[in-house]
DNA sequence: TGCTCATTAATGTCACGTCAGCAATGAGCG
DNA sequence: CGCTCATTGCTGACGTGACATTAATGAGCA
């Protein structure tokens, strides 16, 4: 398990002589950064009639495909708040969209789940969550899609969101 | 120029019908956030020896490259805070990196510019930005690099980012 | 000139993301 | 049992990022 400040697989000791950087790999860690921020401004746009953040709704499709979770096995499944996302979660508890309830056996971990409105919220996330994926990917051929998640799957192998999506999607 | 709100290209009139989209579409879009959280952590740690963050370690460079800029150019070139960047700009005067020079004909702009002690900072701020590069980018192909950069390029055809990039990179 | 409208910058509000530090609990081991 | 250590979840502090609103100024036009 890679440190949590480990970048893009590369553990500190093992960094590159930055030597061989073209002005090309800036631009793309930049575009990388505007990719995620329009895609998150627009998935914002999209949640704002249901009053929810992109991580609330990330947080309730998870729950949805994977209930009960302790806080700490959410934390290991989202790439939003790597440690424990105690205080998302306490909002949509707070609002009536997610039930915690204490562990039996181990006293120190915290069931949760969906309660009956936060369910009946999934199917519309899943709605938007759809239509966000179409606005950002339709201009992207089928290869480019492939090069593009092999190239990001393989830039963040070993580390702690890399992790968490692979045993998301394909887990 | 498109609305704030506008996604990725797409405005929101020209939506597509949500249909053609895959699991592949969802995992794309965690990639691509995970990919920026990995590598705005992995930069912090760089610049925690400076105490300096992202965002004011993007906003240095830029003004070095193109200073003087005043507070609404500057927020045109710049992924981060789409508006006026009035508050990061804030820290970075009190700190006596930057400069803020009220404008002579109109007078409503403020002139910013580097300080000597911000100055100082440019070279060890380009090579953590050269260093961060070589580790973010160093396991693609050339060829992958490239159709990533292409097709994020396509993707924030007609957003602000977008033209943010294509300014800063090509302009 | 006087009016309206656009632009620039600043500010208040909200929700995160990161980090460090803490209390409670559980597990391993003598 | 008693000690130590790891894990779990919580909380405060800090710095954004998004958005809306406001004040000051400038520009266009009758």
């Amino acid at each position: 398990m890679p440190a949590a400040n480990t970048v893009v697989g590369v553990s500190p000791e093992e960094q590159l002589p930055a030597g061989a950087t073209t002005q090309e790999d800036t631009e793309l860690r930049y575009l990388l950064l505007a990719a995620q921020r329009e895609g998150a401004r627009y998935m914002s746009g999209q949640l704002r009639a249901l009053n929810l953040t992109p991580a609330q709704a990330e947080i309730i499709l998870v729950l949805a495909q994977r209930e009960p979770l302790t806080l700490a096995e959410l934390g290991r499944l989202i790439v939003c708040e790597s440690n424990s996302p105690s205080r998302i979660v306490d909002t949509l508890v707070k609002r009536g969209m997610v039930s915690r309830t204490p562990g039996q056996v181990d006293r120190r971990v915290v069931y949760l789940g969906l309660t009956e409105q936060g369910q009946e919220l999934v199917p519309k996330l899943q709605e938007i969550d759809a239509a966000v994926d179409a606005a950002a990917a339709f201009r992207l051929s089928s290869d480019e899609k492939q090069v593009m998640i092999r190239g990001l799957r393989r830039m963040l192998d070993g580390t702690v969101s890399g992790a968490a999506l692979a045993t998301r999607f394909h887990g």
